[in-house]
DNA sequence: CGAAAGTCATTTGTATACAAATAAATTTTG
DNA sequence: CAAAATTTATTTGTATACAAATGACTTTCG
């Protein structure tokens, strides 16, 4: 048996982590990409949501892509260039404008969204679950408002 | 004026995006995050949540002041290592257990941490701003439940 | 019209975040 | 005790996320 690590803080600073609000919803949302992870393993959370607003657009630029998916310039470039890496997204420039990248889901991409859906919506019950059904409604109510 | 792309999405997929927990967690933590570096802005959310906890118990290895912030071995490795090069912190090997690194707070890590937690409670208070007290506690409350 | 302002996409740099692999040290077990 | 298992820290690779700078293009405004 070996001695351990001290296992109570030693200093009481009257500054409760734990209760700070960012400090949670970063851990809910590990807890939530968790549960992402294991149930969509061939797509990441952020790369889901950027397909499943192309799929809704059919036709969109890269950056107001980003825009409907609250993400700036550069993280949509990224994901668009692993989306369309992976086939499940096409681009060409713009003809009207020729500074745009237009992007548009390939027949695999909205294939693959479609089959998802199911899946996504499995995976926001399952993060709700330790609530009750109406705890769940106020919860996103109150979520939704700190947006 | 010139011809705008379209505003309005063409396909109806059944699917609302926007509805999806995941979306708007990662939504809120934007504008929290947004919130923090307005008000610390030497400091990332994560470095601070580090900082807390070394300050909290004064002495700890790397990797166990990693699982007390919910993060992992490399994630921690990268932020001590931040946190040690601007001065906050300092390492020395264990005598006991050779495969530890020790973790202090430095004076300036003290100084810097206690003089920053008000500011922490104003950036927590700021993002729950849109709820009310009573709802803010709900809030709380129900975001645990969901670690 | 033409200069100024704004937008689009890209690039660079910094900072999480996690998976997987590794080496060294420690603990557990047979 | 010695082999097996675990733990610790590190490294590598991939993927957000955002700030700041840039060049090309478009829009606005005087």
């Amino acid at each position: 048996m070996k001695t351990r690590l001290q296992r109570v803080p030693a200093n009481d600073t009257g500054y409760k982590l734990f209760e700070q609000v960012g400090y949670i919803l970063r851990q809910v949302n590990q807890r939530h990409m968790g549960i992402f992870s294991d149930q969509i393993t061939d797509m990441t959370p952020t790369q889901f949501a950027a397909l499943a607003k192309l799929c809704e657009w059919r036709s969109i630029s890269q950056n107001e892509l980003g825009r409907q998916t609250s993400m700036d310039a550069s993280t949509i470039k990224g994901v668009v260039d692993r989306l369309r890496k992976r086939g499940y997204l096409e681009t060409k420039p713009d003809q009207r404008d020729h500074r745009r990248l237009i992007l548009s889901p390939s027949a695999r991409g909205e294939r693959v969204f479609a089959d998802l859906v199911t899946v996504a919506s499995d995976i926001t019950a399952k993060t709700l679950e330790p609530l009750t059904k109406k705890e769940q409604d106020q919860f996103l109510r109150l979520l939704s408002k700190l947006k």
